[in-house]
DNA sequence: TTTGGACCGTAAAACGATTTTGGTCGAAAA
DNA sequence: TTTTCGACCAAAATCGTTTTACGGTCCAAA
């Protein structure tokens, strides 16, 4: 969606949906929300959602993308207060892990769940994997710019990002999965401290 | 298993079931194959795996413990072999996760699948873990003792060793899970590198 | 001690009937 | 013309019942 305001009247609705759609997505999940209960969560009728979205499957699209949205906003704002390359790469990740664990909807994309009852998952999937990419590519050009980080970094920049986005993946994944929660900043703060190492200009 | 050396006879009918359920889990998977299939596979009546083990389960966790021993076997060797601490994590890495690729069984064990069928995965999944954890550790005490690593590292011996596992599990996942084989060695060596370099001695 | 086929009990699968739900239609209201 | 809505359709899901499959046990034979 190229606007990002509220303009028009519709879409007030459309966002009006959104808003209900997420609330009973998280309640009851996917499955268990039918689009009757979206329809009169809003006080409106089934056909209205039609209107307005494609299907069931283009609504949780957009709810996942609205949730997405918002982590990746606020990840993009912790990173920009951050002054050095290594404080930027600690918020991204900490803020990142924080938000999508109060999005439901959203951590359940990421954990790779609903792979079977949703078809845009995969194209969901690629779109987060894209943008958490995409910023750590600019912290690593900062880091290059400002002397932190090696010149060759500057180099790798096709394919370290995506290579330090899985790595942190592994890490993430013992939270998410695991339900290890405890210990998530010491071990991240491990790692990082080694990679920022081995990325430091020397 | 205390003894690694097949000895008496019962050790070879042990082993003979271990063969023959291997090969029908890795052809048809574990809930498709039937005890009945295992007997006949074998040329002997079902109750007869019931003399030697206690339950269909128990045969399957025989087999994965089996596949993990010679895999981990295997990359302790490969470790051996490599002269520094860097190229004993490089082949820690690879071995590793060409050995698991090649024992579907153990594959899916490491994928996290079967977890609602099996109720030994968890502490198969614990196991892989162990060893890994294990292996990594002894690496890193001894690039420390050689001073390739920086002695700082031999004191976070607590922590490092199960943070790098995690991280690596990461670039793993893309491989197992989502069949990205293609790019897997210079992915590994791009994050090692800067690992390595992030550990060195300076 | 080892082996094996008959047997048991429970889970899974199959089946047909019924209900639910995503999506569409056409008319009414705004 | 745009937005809305309830009736309707078709397919999927659910439910209850029956049948089958299979893990595991038993007991006698080798």
């Amino acid at each position: 969606m190229v606007e990002n305001m509220i303009t028009g009247k519709d879409d007030i609705i459309r966002d009006e949906i959104l808003q209900e759609a997420q609330k009973l997505f998280q309640q009851y999940g996917v499955k268990k929300t039918t689009m009757e209960d979206i329809a009169k969560a809003m006080g409106k009728g089934k056909s209205t959602l039609y209107y307005y979205y494609c299907s069931k499957e283009d609504i949780f699209d957009a709810v996942i993308l609205k949730e997405m949205g918002e982590v990746f906003n606020s990840v993009k704002q912790a990173v920009e207060k951050a002054t050095s390359a290594e404080d930027k790469l600690k918020a991204f990740s900490l803020t990142k892990i924080k938000l999508v664990q109060k999005r439901i909807n959203l951590c359940k994309v990421v954990k790779g769940e609903m792979q079977d009852t949703m078809h845009c998952i995969k194209h969901l999937h690629a779109e987060y994997i894209n943008q958490e990419v995409s910023l750590v590519k600019n912290i690593l050009a900062f880091g290059v710019q400002n002397g932190e980080f090696h010149k060759s970094v500057g180099r790798e920049l096709d394919m370290l990002p995506e290579v330090m986005v899985s790595s942190l993946r592994g890490l993430e994944q013992d939270l998410f999965v695991n339900a290890r929660l405890a210990k998530l900043e010491p071990r991240l703060d491990t790692i990082m401290g080694i990679l920022i190492r081995g990325l430091k200009n020397k």
